[in-house]
DNA sequence: CCCTGCTTCCTAGGACTCCTAGCAATATAC
DNA sequence: GTATATTGCTAGGAGTCCTAGGAAGCAGGG
C-alpha cells in the first residue's frame, strides 16, 4: 500500500484550507486524517497536538499576508501606502476568513520571533514614514493602525454590519480617509489636541 | 434527594463566570453540569445545545456591558463622553475576558433583536451628536468606533501589546485623543480630506 | 391527604474527538 | 540487499455532546 506523504507543510496548507472552509475552531486532527486518507493517530508522527495544528496555520497566515501586504506597499507612500496597506488586510481576510483567525492566535515567544510577526510591524512602521511621527507616537500609531483595521474587519466578519444599509465598503473608504487625517493631525498632547482644527 | 435548581439563568451566570476563568471556547456543558452537582444529560432539559450556552453568555454580557456604559455616559458630553465609553468598553473586557469575547459571537436576528445590541449602537450614536455629525457620515463614524475600540481591546487580550516598551495604557489614551481629533476633522469628502489641516 | 401532571434529573448508550503505546510496513542510506 | 529511520497501523482510554426513555420531586385540585 502506497504512503500518503503526510509532511508538517501538507499538513500546515490542508489545515490552513479546512479553516477557510469550516472556521478555525473546527479544524480537528481527525477531519485532517480523513482528508489524507490515514487514520488520525499517524498524524501525531508529524505534529504534538491539535493545537499545534492551529499554530502552524497562524504561523503560515501571517507569512502569507505578509508577502500580500509587502506587494501592495511595493512603489507606494503616503495615503497610498496606507490604503494598500488596509486593503491587503481586509481582502486576506475575506479570502480566508479562516486563516486570518489564526493570525491572532497567541504564540509563545520563540514561535513569534521566527514568524513574519515582525515583518509586520515593520511594515506598518514603514507606512508611517509618510506621517514622519517619532516614537513613541509612532509606536501609538502603529497601535492605532492595527485597532483599526483589525477592528473593522474582524466586525464585518462576525457579521456586525450586515443588518445596516449602509455598505461596508463605504464606510471602509471613509474609515481610511479619516485615519489618514488623524496621522496628519497627530495631537501633539491631549490638552492642545485641537489645535488644527477648522475654524 | 434535593434539587439542584437549575434553570437557565444561573445557567447562563455560571457559564458566564466559566468563560472569564477559562475561555469561552472552554465553556462546556460537562463542567457546568459539574459545577451544579449534577449529570450532563441533565442540562439539556434547560438548554438545547452547547452553542445555545454561549448565546446565553453573548446575551448577558452585551446588557451588562450595556449597563455600564450607559451608567459611564451619564452627564457626560464630548470628548468626556467619547473616553467615558471607550474605558467602560475596555475595562469591561479586562474583567470580564470570556464575557467580552461572547459579545463578538454571530447571534440570529431575533435573539440580536431581543439583545441590548440596538442600546449599543443608539449609545454610540449618543456620543456622536458632540461632533454632530449628519447620516451617512454618523454610520461611519460608529463603525469607526467601535472597529478601533474593539481592535485595540482586541489585540491587547490577545497579548498583541506584551513584548514592547511602551505601554498599553499609554498607547490608549493617545488613540482617544486622536479619535477625538479625527470626529472634529471628519473629512467631507475624500478629495479635501486635508481641509482642516494644520500649515 | 392523595392523586394528577409537570418539571427536573437520572441511567444507558452512541458518536465523535484527542491522544498514547506499541507494532508493522515501507522508504532511504549504505 | 540489508540496516535504520520514518510513516502508518491497531487498540484503547478519556472526555465531550447529545438522544431516548424512565424515575423522582414538586405543584395544584379534589
Amino acid at each position: 500500500m502506497a504512503r500518503a506523504g503526510v509532511t508538517v507543510e501538507r499538513l500546515a496548507e490542508a489545515a490552513a484550507e479546512l479553516a477557510d472552509e469550516v472556521g478555525l475552531e473546527n479544524v480537528t486532527v481527525s477531519e485532517l486524517a480523513r482528508r489524507f486518507g490515514v487514520r488520525d493517530a499517524s498524524l501525531y508522527s508529524h505534529i504534538r497536538n491539535a493545537h499545534e495544528l492551529r499554530v502552524r496555520v497562524a504561523v503560515l497566515a501571517l507569512a502569507e499576508l505578509a508577502d500580500r501586504v509587502a506587494a501592495a506597499l511595493a512603489g507606494r507612500a503616503g495615503k497610498d501606502a496606507l490604503v494598500a496597506f488596509a486593503n491587503a488586510y481586509r481582502d486576506y481576510a475575506k479570502e480566508h476568513p479562516g486563516r486570518y483567525t489564526a493570525t491572532q492566535v497567541e504564540l509563545d515567544p520563540e514561535t513569534a520571533e521566527a514568524s513574519a510577526a515582525r515583518r509586520h510591524s515593520d511594515m506598518t512602521r514603514a507606512i508611517l514614514r509618510g506621517y514622519s511621527l517619532a516614537e513613541p507616537d509612532q509606536t501609538d500609531a502603529v497601535r492605532l493602525l492595527g485597532s483599526t483595521f483589525h477592528g473593522f474587519v474582524s466586525l464585518e466578519q462576525a457579521g456586525g454590519f450586515r443588518h445596516h444599509p449602509r455598505g461596508a465598503d463605504e464606510s471602509w473608504s471613509r474609515v481610511l480617509d479619516t485615519v489618514d487625517v488623524a496621522l496628519r493631525n497627530w495631537p501633539a498632547h491631549a490638552s492642545d489636541a485641537d489645535a488644527g482644527r477648522a475654524p
